[in-house]
DNA sequence: ATTAAAGTGGGTAAAAGTGGGTAAAAGTGG
DNA sequence: CCACTTTTACCCACTTTTACCCACTTTAAT
């Protein structure tokens, strides 16, 4: 289970140091192997291999004459780039993904459970900014009586 | 069952000590594993890690396409930091979790049942002022009929 | 086919962060 | 007021991350 968020930077070439606390669980559950991919909006997703072969195996699953699922099945699956985290712990995050991403220097590695997201950090202090803004206006009736 | 308000200070690494008088509950509920996360308005939530769970559970177990309670997710799990108190008493509030509470060196701890909340001790004293004028004005129907 | 540019693997010194300890100051009970 | 406990505010030492560098491979241009 990862959580929590790490602010972090990425290098001249798009490579980011995974938090130390994570790379034991991390090498236990995958030996290190990730896969990345795009999210909506605006985010990147970081799986164990482990953990994303499932999903990618029921994305394809589905049935690809539905243009909706034939769409998502091209987000992720086609957008979806192996990476290995070398000695020094780092993982490279492709030009391509960093671009969908608009990820700039400063980013934020979000622990959620069996995954990560990825955000630049601005991005990510927005879009709390507009979660609390949310959480005081209009609720979902899912998060009626659920309380913390 | 946690209650009572303690003013305190971060030292310059962003530790508070834990007041003595909940440290041994905290070592017996949890042996010292405790969750920081983060709570509208600007404060921070502090549970048992034995308490956080079943709420982290809940909180995955909703649907994840539905864009309101990703926002929570993101919210709640991506800002959970795990901390144990050390032989000091002593826990680790991280950067981002200091910045999203805008917490000075004075902050004050809340105890509030079964969890804290963590306050910079100006906003505390604000949010307090805010309060005992709502009491005076606009009251939710949840509280008539409740006494002191 | 050759050359130049871009991308990437791997390494690491310096800077930053953090674990652990504790003397001094402050708070509390008798 | 004294004795004890607790908290504060620092310090030492170690780990982790940052920000670069060298060298090689791959791709693009000529």
């Amino acid at each position: 289970m990862f959580r929590g968020v790490t602010q972090l930077n990425l290098d001249n070439k798009g490579r980011l140091a995974v938090p130390a606390k994570y790379r034991d669980s991390l090498i236990t559950a995958c030996a290190g192997h990730l896969v990345i991919t795009v999210d909506s909006p605006k985010c990147l997703l970081i799986y164990p291999k482990s953990a994303w072969e499932p999903i990618e195996q029921k994305l394809s699953n589905l049935s690809s004459f539905h243009p909706q699922i034939r769409s998502l099945q091209r987000l992720l699956i086609g957008n979806a780039n192996d990476v290995e985290m070398d000695s020094a712990g780092r993982i490279l995050v492709s030009l391509p993904l960093r671009q969908f991403a608009e990820l700039t220097k400063n980013v934020v590695l979000v622990g959620q459970g069996a995954k990560f997201e990825l955000w630049d950090e601005e991005k990510w202090n927005q879009q709390i900014q507009d979660s609390l803004t949310l959480r005081n206006d209009d609720m979902s009736s899912e998060l009626y009586g659920f309380s913390l």
